[in-house]
Parts: structure tokens; sequence; C-alpha cells
DNA sequence: AATGAATGAGGGTTCATTCAT
DNA sequence: AATGAATGAACCCTCATTCAT
């Protein structure tokens, strides 16, 4: 069927989003997808050079926009302060809640292969930790932990909350779980311990 | 060749670790651990019903013994204290700088399949959950964290750090490691907020 | 080689039926009807889900257009006659000899497994039971005669003249092997015995 | 475990023939076998070249005893006498209800390969034709019967009549399949046809 | 751009048979 | 005679990818 070339490449990612979240990268075939998306399985490699392309397109594609919704939230805020984590945080979680099938993508069991899940982490890690570096510099977080370690720590925390709470929101408030992410962070943490 | 059941086992695990810690689960195949192994392809069913079998049988041991040693590290002090939790990350970190290619089968990408990373998680978060329960009833953690939502972002950072310090040990020290651990653990910082 | 769907499966019916009849039915391997058909092995699966659905496609279709052939033979005859036996006996040997291969698949050795022997008998004998039922009800066959083992002795008769016959035309004359089967027939015979 | 190997060999034709009766020849693995019998795997083929000569051995052992038996059987009759011809076909049904899994190996499903069980017929058929040329010499059989094709369609007959009712007795009293068994005999009508 | 039949390398697994003990 | 771990060829089936239409 001729329905323009966007509307098939839209058609077919989301096909696979959810069949990803459902079943993972390798139980999924390109031929699923395919007829899941209500087209000719040839028409999969006319979009996309490969299976893994469709993934990581989804990842990424996914984890730029949820930068853009953060910065977004946070830009009304100083940065590096209290108030602009929180407001962060507030819209991961809006991000999760609203897009579960992606959330699973992106961190639950289907992240496996292809090293996605380390590129995942490998994104989002270092603009934390030069958020602790700065936080260091003007002495508002202890030096004597280690940025980059905390920074991966962090990293795989908001990922794992992420795929717990959204394949089960019932096992914590929305604002339980804001307000555990926000205390747990080493940088928000520091001004109670230095008066 | 004739060698005994037993190091026979103990070859395809053997192999098995070190390929899975290289490529993953579902990028090696069972002929490929046979041969890594010094046995014929026909030997590896003798030993374990199936690939997954294999994967998960070196995934359940190993974590039984990190247990083990943690449990026997930990023993010494005071449940709950400060100076257990400082004894049991020590022992981790010492299991893991010990056994790299288990620590990335068990933590980096080659828990991918069969639902494994997530069992891991299972597996720790339970007990981690427990002890911030006990720490909130004696006191000694703050009540506005959710216990459940801070064991998984706990089990989470562990699982992490252990993949990211072993695959480049130079990243950190281990006590710069040890000491951030500590230092995030939401119980270990309680102290320093009540004074 | 593109050569569309409904002549490949055709030929692979046709490979799979000589392979059958020649080596019988788990000696024949999917790759070699794929191979003797003239096109890959992959292809096999696109057209049958598995090689006991092949064989059993060729068997009941073949059964098919058999009983279609004996009914339009018989139809020309009062029901239950010499005659009616007479004309369906003469098509099933016109069919047996016309279709030697088909019949080694369907009554010789290779419908060894999947219990496909049993249930070929298991279609043809219930027909014969019930001609047999009704021939004792109206006074042409005699009542010591159990029909149901009759049937079934009836059934194996046939399959077994089939393959016999079949495999070396030149045991029998087609009128000598029409006319001892006719004759063997327990409803046939009755006129003779009851004058 | 020591035992005499005429035991040995003994305890595996006995498992081999349950086995067998259960599941068919190719569905049986020689280990299986082995460990039904309660000995090693590589105890069986010190008794036994390869599993087929197991499987044959059973057949051809069963049908030389059943031979005997029929012998005797009939030893107090004239030879092609109806009354032979009904105490053989008592010999034959008891036989049957004896031993049911060894009917099931000659007759059933497991007689699948190795083309046995047209050696099962090439066996007994040609002692039925010998006996049928006999009587049509002597006049006891109508010649339009053609001898060959009678024997093959008995022999069938016989074959398939043992596994069906074994298989489920209460399909017909054995009264029943007797007669109806001595009824069809071309040999035994032939004195009502021609008085 | 779209189709979907065709491809074929490769994977997991089985099992008859061997042989060192 | 008995053991049972080891062998490895072979099989069934999958699926990412291609390409003639």
């Amino acid at each position: 069927m001729r329905r323009g070339p966007v509307l098939t490449r839209t058609r077919l990612v989301f096909a696979a989003t959810e069949l990803f979240a459902e079943r993972g990268l390798h139980a999924v075939t390109s031929a699923q997808i395919a007829q899941h998306a209500g087209v000719a399985t040839g028409t999969f490699y006319l979009h996309f050079p490969d299976k893994l392309a469709l993934f990581r397109a989804i990842v990424f594609d996914a984890l730029a926009e949820l930068r853009a919704r953060q910065d977004a939230a946070g830009a009304a805020h100083a940065p590096g302060s209290r108030e602009e984590l929180a407001a962060r945080t507030e819209e991961f979680l809006a991000f999760a809640e609203a897009k579960r099938a992606l959330m699973r993508v992106l961190f639950a069991r289907s992240a496996e292969s292809g090293g996605i899940a380390e590129e995942i982490v490998g994104v989002i890690a270092p603009a934390i930790e030069r958020r602790y570096q700065a936080l260091q510099t003007s002495g508002r977080m202890a030096r004597e932990i280690h940025a980059g370690v905390a920074a991966q720590a962090r990293a795989a925390s908001l990922v794992r909350i992420a795929a717990w709470w959204t394949e089960e929101p019932s096992r914590a408030t929305r604002a339980e779980v804001a307000a555990t992410l926000l205390r747990l962070d080493p940088g928000a943490l520091a001004p109670a311990e230095h008066p």
C-alpha cells in the first residue's frame, strides 16, 4: 500500500517500540515488526539498514527528547540548584509515566544487546559527572565523593527506577519516587551537611 | 578425551564464563564453549540441559558465593552498623577485582537475556530494602526516603559500579570507589545529618 | 529463483512424494526435499510448518482425491451393489497404477511415523464398516461376521495389496487383482451363498 | 553390576519390547533401553551390534514362537482342513491376547522402519499362499482367486486385526474375532459355495 | 516506495556408537 | 562382562537480508 515514506517509517517505529517493549530486541524479528506495522517484510529495509539500526533510532530519539524536556524544565532555575534538580527529576518521571513502552525499550530487559544499555548510561553519566564536579568546585558537594563513581551510580539508579516503577507504578507514588530520588542525589544532600 | 565429569564440567563453566564475559549470552554458541573447553559439542549437553542453564548456573553460583563472602566479612560487626556496611562493601569490591570475567557475566552486557539482569537485582534488592526498613525503624535513616525505591537504586548502583570499575580499574582507586559507595548509602549518611 | 509460490509448493510436494516413496519419512531430510525441488532449505518452511506437515498434506490430499474418484466411479450404480463395489475397486487399482510413488507413500514403509498408517486405516475403515452394516441389515451379508472386524481386515487388505502390487506389478495382472479383491469382499460373496 | 550375560540380554529385550510398544522404533534411544533395563549405555552394544538388531531380534523371535505354537495347535488336524485353520486362528488370538506389548511391536506403529513390516508379511504370506495353492489344486478353493493376491490380503488382515484388537480388546469378543477371521478366509468359505 | 517469496548460513540440540577404565 | 563419559556428524528449523516484480 502506498502511504508516503514518513508515515511508513513512523508506523515501523511505533510497531517496533511495542514489540521490543514486550519481548526484547532479539526475540523480535524484522518480519514481525513489518507485519505489526502493516507493511511487507522488504519495506523494513527501505527505511532502516537493519534491525539494530531501528532499535538504536528508537533509543536515541527517545533519549534526545527526554533531554530536551529536562532542559526546558530546568531552564527556569539556577544551574546546579536544588530547584533545577527537582524540576529535572519531575520531568523525568512525567516522561517515564507517559511513555511506558518506550521506557521498557530504553531501560528494561530489551536494552540488552548491541551494548545499548552501556551506551545509554554513557550518554547520561557524563552530564551528571560535570554537574557533580561543578558542585564540588563551588563547595556544595563533599570532596570525598568521587564524581565519576557517583555519576555512574546516579545514572544507573535513574535508569533502574524508571524501569522498576514504570513496570508496576503501584509500587510507589510518584511523589515518593521523586522525593527519594531527590534525597539520594549526593549534590542535593550537601547543603544539609555543611550548614 | 577421558577426564572425569567434574573436571569436564569445571572446564565448561570456565570456558563459558570467559566467552560470555567477552561477547554476551547469545553471541556465544554452545559449540564455541565446548571447543574452548577442549571437549566435543555433544559433551556440553551431558552437563547442562541447554545454554541458558549453564549461563544461569554461572550467575547464581557466583551470586551465592558473593553473598557468603559478604556475610562472612560483615559478621564481625554490629548488624546495620556503618562498620558492617563498610566491610561488606570492601568484600564486594575485592570479589569484583578478583573475578573480572565473572563480574562482566553478572553485571555487564551479557546479563541480557532470559531476564537474568532483572533476577539479579531481584535477588539483591530485597535484602537491601529490609536493611533500610530496619534503619528507619531505629531512627537511623530519614523517613522521607521510600525504602523500596532506595533499595532498587542502591542495587542498580552496586551492579553498575561493579561493571564500570571492573571494565577499566584505572578509572578510580579501590579506596575511592569504596568511600563513594559508602558515602552514597542513605543509611550511612544519616548520622551526619541528624547530629 | 523467483517462480511463484504455487509452483514452488507444487515442486516441493512432488519432490517429497518421490523421496518419501523411496526412503520413507524419517530417512528424508527437509534439506534433501528442498534440494530435490530446486529451492533453498529455508523455502521449505515458507510453505510447510515442518516435515511432518508436508508428509500429512501429501497423504491426506491423496486420500481425498482417491475418495472423490471412487465416489464418482461408483455413482452410476446402485448403492451397496456388486457393480458399485466393482467400479470402486477398479478405480482404486487405476489410481494405484497411475500414481505408484504416491501409493508407496500412502501405504508402504513410509507411512511409518506420526501414526499416519493408523490414521489412514482409521479414515478408510469406518466407511467400509457402514457398508457392511447396511448389507447385514438388508440380508446381503452373513450375520456371523463382525462388521467392525471385517472392516479392519478389508481396509488392511486393500492397503497391502496396493503397496504389494504397485511395488512389482508383474506379480499379477490388474484383472486378477480386481477379481480377487472383489471375490474376497464378504459382501460380494453373499449372493453365492444364499441362493 | 555383574549379572551374567544371559540375564542382561533378557533384561534388554524385555525393556526394549515395552519401550518399542509404547513409542515405536525410532522414538526410543539405545540409552533409554539400557536405563530401563538397569544397565549402562555401553552394555547395550555388548549384546547387540545396534538398535535395529535388537528390534529385529524381538520381532523374529516372536514370530518364530508364534509359528511354533500355531504348528503345535494345528498338528492334531488334517492339513488344509477347516479344523486346522480354526485351531491356528485360535492360537494366534491367544498369543496376541497374552502378549500385548509384543503385538504392538510386531504389528502396530512401531513396525515402521527398517522395512520390518514388509518382512513380517513376507514371512507370513508365503505359507498362506502355499496353503491356498494346495486348496485350489484339491478343488477346495475357487480358481478365480489369485493365490498370491489373496495371501497378501490375508496376511495383512491378520496383522491388522492383531494390532487393532489388542489395542482395545473391548472392540469385539474373542469369539467374534475368531469367527469373522475364519469366515473371511477364502479357503474356509469354499465348502459352502461348492456343495 | 512497496512487495513478499526466496535465500542459505548458522544455531541449538540429539543420539548411535566408541573406548578408556 | 560392565561402565558411562565422551564423541561428532547430522538434523531440524530460524531469520536477517536480498531482489525480481
